[in-house]
DNA sequence: TGTGTTAGATGATGATCGTCATGAAAAATG
DNA sequence: CATTTTTCATGACGATCATCATCTAACACA
């Protein structure tokens, strides 16, 4: 059966956006494209006028992922905080992100799977998502300056990605909670609460 | 066909190791019991009378891969460098690493399957990994002291574990050298070498 | 209104998945 | 040497995989 130009589009958005969260959810080579299709409300059978292959969709999902979790950061941003790169690593490494994979940073999700990959175009997504947040990183750490100022963008990157994922291996265990916090306050520095307790 | 008693556990232990490697390189999902083992060299028949499951053999190959990482750490310390804190970060943050995932640390390699999986006793293997891992890295720190000795083991480990991820990722980039050293002096202080040439 | 275009459902493809029943053949035991 | 035990190979199971050919029905356009 056929559809409206519109509906077909919305359609395509669709799977775009339930394959952005199964994949980050279950992995590249945990779900198959007929169950991303059926969570998005179609058969299998349409997928193939959408998408060349499943690596075509993987690379669509992920830049998709990309772009939705930059604009909550900016989101969180745009509001001036008085410490803006604190706010990015109590958002980052924090038991809701640890919690919510398929809607979170796709490094710690997926960053893994796409280092298996072979397909150029999936690892140059990856790649660049990388460089953009060693840039974001560097401006504002550096704009914070104080206890961070002079760490190099790719260890304080390298510590937020291996603390969410660190985090979701012992989710269940009272590890979880102390490691999140010792790894916020290793890159912001105490808190505000607990600078004060402190002194 | 029968085989020898003895034959039979060496069989065994190989299919082990087979998998250990192929599981690091592939991840869970990313290889199947058939190719498994017709790389240790026998017919998928014979697989379940060694193991319960696929499941079953994941777990005892990632033991098996735990145990043969710390041996190859305890080698490296156990010949007594003058800095064995950074002997284990330039070890573990480094291109050798990054380049073979099949005999690497299973952190890097599989914690964010086993995050991914159901399995109790698959978990608890990482989680195990994990404490240990953080027990070493207090140990070693804190003897090393200077400018590593104040923090928390949990953000040593977590950035350790990030930087071979994401530098396995941009394997085929310039930025790839340049974050493994960025990283190991950020966690070890500048090296030897640097150090002189800096002042 | 008529007609060509096309989105998506149906259903099948061969390959591969994990799992297991069976059989053969040699080691282990007497 | 005879018999029992057990390891592995053969081959098949149903399920699922990615992919695609075909059909249909409704939209887009004339």
């Amino acid at each position: 059966m056929r559809v409206s130009r519109e509906k077909a589009l919305e359609n395509r958005e669709q799977i775009i956006e339930t394959a952005a969260r199964l994949l980050r959810e279950h992995g590249f080579d945990g779900i198959g494209v007929a169950d991303i299709m059926k969570a998005a409300g179609l058969t299998h059978g349409g997928f193939y006028r959408n998408f060349a292959s499943k690596d075509d969709l993987a690379v669509k999902a992920s830049e998709r992922a990309i772009a939705d979790t930059t604009a909550l950061l900016k989101d969180g941003l745009a509001q001036q905080p008085k410490d803006p790169f604190r706010e990015l690593i109590e958002r980052y490494v924090s038991s809701a992100h640890r919690d919510d994979p398929g809607s979170g940073c796709i490094l710690p999700a997926l960053a893994v799977d796409a280092a298996r990959s072979d397909d150029p175009a999936l690892r140059a997504v990856f790649i660049t998502a990388i460089q953009d947040y060693l840039e974001q990183i560097g401006k504002l750490s550096s704009a914070t300056s104080r206890a961070t100022g002079s760490r190099h963008p790719a260890a304080i990157l390298s510590e937020m990605v291996g603390a969410v994922i660190l985090s979701r291996v012992i989710a269940d265990t009272p590890l979880a909670e102390s490691l999140i916090a010792a790894v916020v306050a290793d890159i912001a520095g105490p808190s505000a609460e607990n600078k004060s307790a402190k002194a």
